[in-house]
RNA sequence: GUGGGCGUAGCUCAAUCUGGUUAGAGCACAAGAUUGUGGAUCUUGGGGUUGCGGGUUCAAUUCCCGUCGCCCACCCCA
């Protein structure tokens, strides 16, 4: 698990604002829910055959003897969140978004951490109809935060009754071959036979491409439209019939996106529609739909590919020096300080027995953009001397013309 | 869970293969040269249980075993 210090921070408080204005701009309302759940909720959510579920939660028991995990998603929680407090008695459908750090126990490598953190969206109580919506608002919020080399991967597991038919389907093909299959996919086979279809074992590859399921299971008329709505819409897209997202409780639409300069661990984000989450945790049926994306590899990608855009530097900064370590003199400091926050800029006073030059160099090391410096002739005109230290200018600023000033060349007004 | 690699100063590394003075360097940090104008230079300084534990040896950063951590890949996911 990572650290992240004053120099890394920024990029992620730049990350955040990006989502916060554009979900929220698309009605979408922050949720906060605890990152402590009990054990079952993650077993009757993302299932029990399950990689997370099996192999990959940080889970205990606690001190009242509860199993207890980190979540290693959002969307059971939102779900549990959503039914406990009957968000959905008074309203008929809930477009949420959150963003928070996840706990996976897995070997970390490039791209995945074990305390990772997602920006996700849902969309609940909402049919078929919110899909599109769903896919577009991730498409075109990585395309907001810069990122280039995007690629979409649809796929459908079919409506409710199709999804059943396909595995019982499946099922009973794979069997016949199963002595050709790998372990992990004849346990598959008992446990998640759709989970065979996204093997990566080579031996398992000519059995999986043989089976003719395609053809019985074609894509829907729903599915057709949703392409069109895409392709309208400029959002191109690969169709990925063997698309199997490791959460069991997807059925309808899913997708993957993927992006360059991020390695083996290229999936930047995912998601697709869930329909019987609700029921399966003890609510009535509600349709859903959502996605998550990794802020780390979407932040590795950007960084990557050269296209973050946001200012390193801060501009709202102004270091004030006072020169001389008088009662007077400071009290001056102190209440230019207030006034500058006060107007939305940030600003250190530093202590005034600091000389000139220690003054400079410690405002340069921590990358403030401005200096104030006040010593004992400008305070006695009634001045101070405003230094921009990357254009390395500066200026004399009469004492009641600071605050307007700074809100000049800051273009806060 | 499987496989490979690496652990020496805050960071990047050297010395390890071939055991042997006080484990070095650059960067960074601190003080001064410098009483009010810059990221420079010079001088000086603080910093290390060589990841941890055990073994071999007169002697271990160096060789052996174990362990922990990190990195990379598989699996899977974001």
């Amino acid at each position: 698990m990572d650290d992240i210090l004053p120099g890394e921070i920024e990029k992620w408080q730049w990350l955040e604002e990006k989502a916060r204005v554009f979900f929220e701009a698309g009605g979408f309302r922050e949720i906060r829910t605890p990152i402590l759940e009990p054990t079952e909720l993650f077993i009757r959510s993302i299932g029990q055959t399950s990689d997370i579920v099996h192999k990959e939660m940080f889970s205990f028991v606690d001190r009242g003897e509860r199993d207890m995990t980190m979540r290693p998603e959002m969307t059971a929680s939102v779900a549990r969140a959503v039914l406990e407090k009957g968000l959905l008695k008074t309203a008929k459908s809930l477009r949420l978004y959150y963003i928070g750090p996840m706990f996976r126990a897995e070997r970390p490598q490039a791209g995945r951490k074990r305390q990772f953190h997602q920006i996700g969206v849902e969309i609940v109580n909402e049919g078929a109809n919110a899909d599109f919506e769903i896919i577009a608002q991730a498409y075109r919020f990585l395309q907001y935060a810069g990122l280039k080399g995007i690629t979409l991967n649809l796929n459908d597991l079919g409506g409710e009754n199709d999804r059943a038919k396909m595995c019982e389907w499946l099922t009973a093909y794979f069997s016949m071959e199963k002595a050709r299959l790998c372990k992990d996919c004849q346990w598959r086979l008992e446990k998640n036979v759709l989970r065979v279809l996204d093997c990566k074992v080579p031996g398992c590859q000519p059995v999986i491409e043989s089976a003719p399921w395609e053809d019985f299971f074609p894509l829907s008329g729903y599915f057709t439209e949703l392409s069109k709505k895409l392709e309208a819409d400029g959002i191109p897209f690969l169709v990925n019939r063997r698309l199997v997202r490791g959460l069991d409780y997807y059925n309808g639409v899913v997708f993957e996106i993927t992006a360059e300069g991020l390695g083996a661990q290229n999936a930047v984000a995912g998601g697709g529609r869930y329909d019987h989450l609700y029921q399966d945790l003890g609510g009535s049926a509600t349709p859903c739909t959502g996605f998550s994306l990794g802020m780390e590899r979407l932040l590795t990608a950007l960084e990557n590919q050269d296209s973050m855009v946001f200012d390193a530097l801060a501009t709202d900064r102004v270091y004030i020096a006072p020169l001389e370590d008088t009662a007077e003199l400071l009290r001056f400091c102190r209440e230019k300080a207030i006034a500058l926050r006060a107007a939305g800029m940030r600003t250190e006073q530093c202590p005034g027995e600091f000389s000139l030059t220690q003054h400079l160099r410690k405002a340069n090391q921590d990358g403030w953009r401005y200096m104030m410096i006040v010593g004992p002739e400008e305070f006695q005109k009634k001045i101070v001397v405003v230094k921009d230290l990357e254009k390395r200018e500066q200026v004399e600023v009469g004492n009641e013309q600071i605050i307007p000033y700074f809100m000049k060349v800051m273009g806060l007004c």
